[in-house]
Formats: structure tokens, C-alpha cells, sequence
DNA sequence: AAAACTGTAACTTTTTTTATTACTAAATAA
DNA sequence: TTATTTAGTAATAAAAAAAGTTACAGTTTT
């Protein structure tokens, strides 16, 4: 089935990375079945339409691959041992950092005027040192958890 | 003015590390004046009263102190220097990490029932991270930067 | 006493997230 | 070949969270 790509299509999932870290984990355990979204819904206790668009994203990030049609579904397409919670966590387009206040701040006062810009640089660096975590952790270590 | 302490008053701002740092920045600015809630707001382009919600919480935790009546407003209670990030941070009650599902997951699934659990752990450390990092600086530090 | 503030409650509005419904297309199995 | 099951996506609705507003009591200063 095909579409035209939509950019916008994809809607803000708050908890998107821990969504896909638990859809990846379940592929992860069943490393060689096609899982039906309606199958990792019901682990997630989440609306399967919402699985099927947290996976749409880790398509396009060739991770995992899903086959359509009667005992379809989606598994991995590289090895769990070869996937990085780092690159999940770049896929979810999540950013760490404390957030920045939701109105533009006023540019006549110098605070204001660079608030963003030095908290910016604060998160930037937070980023890179939950990257260097991140980095180090697979996808396998982390379902050998369970 | 005294009211009965309330616990569940203080409504949860999205970006109240952002806003808190802000505030504090001001109040570093100038440090001998009281400067009130409307002039913040200003700065911030915020309203006046979810300013002074977020200085009740500075206050709670004895870093800035406010006057009632004409010419009141707030002022920092101890010197910039001897405030870290990390301290606004934890003020903040906001944590790094990446979220969660927003349901509850399955129990009888052995992903499902663990995975927040796996996820806290991971968190606890990023925090850990974080907290170095923000413990190294303090609000003079950052307020220099203007 | 008037004016200018803070403190807080009680709403209301807006925005963001999450869920639902509905339907097309594809693959499989009977 | 037809019914069934599954993905893909759009459009919309519902729920939750965040932000804003209004109102007013209590404080200080002038």
C-alpha cells in the first residue's frame, strides 16, 4: 500500500522513545515472527493505530521491516546487538533538556533576548553526555533484561 | 497574607526549569532591588501570576525572598554564586529522561511488566549525568553570560 | 486613605496527546 | 477465487495537560 510521504503526517507521541524501546524489545524476543501491532498493543496497553505509527517511524530508520496482508506484521531488520539505544533515542526525535518557556521572550530586555539561546547551549550540552550513555547500551543488552 | 499550606497548589509548568532560571537570572541582574511580578512577566512575556506561582516555589525552597505591598516584589536571598543549576534543577522537581507510556502496560506480558521499571534505571542514571554536569555551574555563572 | 504589590483560588481557554473510526491495499489461506 | 487478516493512513474526537484570566483578600508604603 502506498502513499504519498507526508512529513506532517506523524503525530507527537509524548513517550515516544520508551514506545519504541518497548515495541523494539518485543521484536527483540521474538526475533523471528512478523508482530501484529494489534499483538504489541496489547503488551503496550496502547491503541494499536498509534503502534503502526511509531513503527512507520522506525521504518523509514530501516530498522525494523513489516510485511502487509494475512499473518503480517513487523520485525527487525538488523541484528538487536547492532542497534544502539543512542540511535532509538535520535529516531524519536526527542531531545533531552529542560524545556524553554512557550512564549517568545520579550527582545528589549537583554535576558529575554538570549534566554533561549544560552539554555539552548546548557541543553546541547546535556545531550551529548546522555548521548555517550546512550551509546553504549544495545538494543540487546537492554531486552536481556527481561 | 497567610493561607493553609496547600501540597497539590502548585500547577505543573512545562517548562518551569526554564521559567525558574529566568527569573533567577533577573534577580541576579539586580540584585538589591525587589522587582515584581509584572515587571518578570515582562521579561518573559508571561503572565503575572504564573510568575508568582513559580517564585512561591523559589520561595518554599529559601532562595529568594518577596516583600507584600507597594514597592514589594522579590530579591534573591543568597548570592548567585552559592546557587548551582543543579540546585534549580532539583527545585524544579522536573527529571531527565525520556518519558513514559502513558498506560499502563500489560502484567501478564514479561516486557510489559517490566519495562518501566528497565526504563527507571536507565533514567536514574541520566540524571546522574546531568546532575554532574549542572552541579558545576552556578547562577552567577550563567547570569554572566547577558 | 489611596495606591501598588503579593498570594491564592477558581475558572476558562488553548494546546498537546491519545484514542477512535473508517477505509484502502496487500498477502495468505481455505 | 474469495474471505480473512493485517498494515497504512486520514480525519476526527476525546481526554489530559498547560497556560491564561479574573477576582479579591491581605500588606506596605506614601
Amino acid at each position: 500500500m502506498h502513499y504519498i510521504c507526508n512529513i506532517f503526517y506523524y503525530s507527537m507521541l509524548s513517550g515516544k522513545f520508551a514506545i519504541s524501546v518497548h515495541i523494539l524489545t518485543l521484536l527483540t524476543k521474538f526475533p523471528n515472527d512478523y508482530l501484529s501491532s494489534e499483538f504489541i498493543a496489547g503488551s503496550m496497553n496502547l491503541n494499536p493505530v498509534l503502534v503502526r505509527k511509531e513503527i512507520a517511524n522506525l521504518k523509514a530508520h530501516h530498522i525494523v521491516e513489516s510485511k502487509e496482508g494475512k499473518n503480517g506484521g513487523t520485525k527487525l531488520s538488523k541484528a538487536a546487538s547492532n542497534i544502539t539505544l543512542k540511535e532509538i533515542f535520535e529516531m524519536t526525535f526527542e531531545n533531552i533538556g529542560l524545556g524553554y518557556a512557550k512564549n517568545q521572550p520579550n527582545p528589549d530586555c537583554p535576558v529575554g533576548k538570549k534566554i533561549n539561546q544560552n539554555l539552548e547551549a546548557l541543553y546541547v550540552e546535556m545531550n551529548q553526555k546522555v548521548c555517550q550513555q546512550l551509546e553504549n547500551i544495545s538494543l540487546e543488552d537492554f531486552s536481556t533484561q527481561f
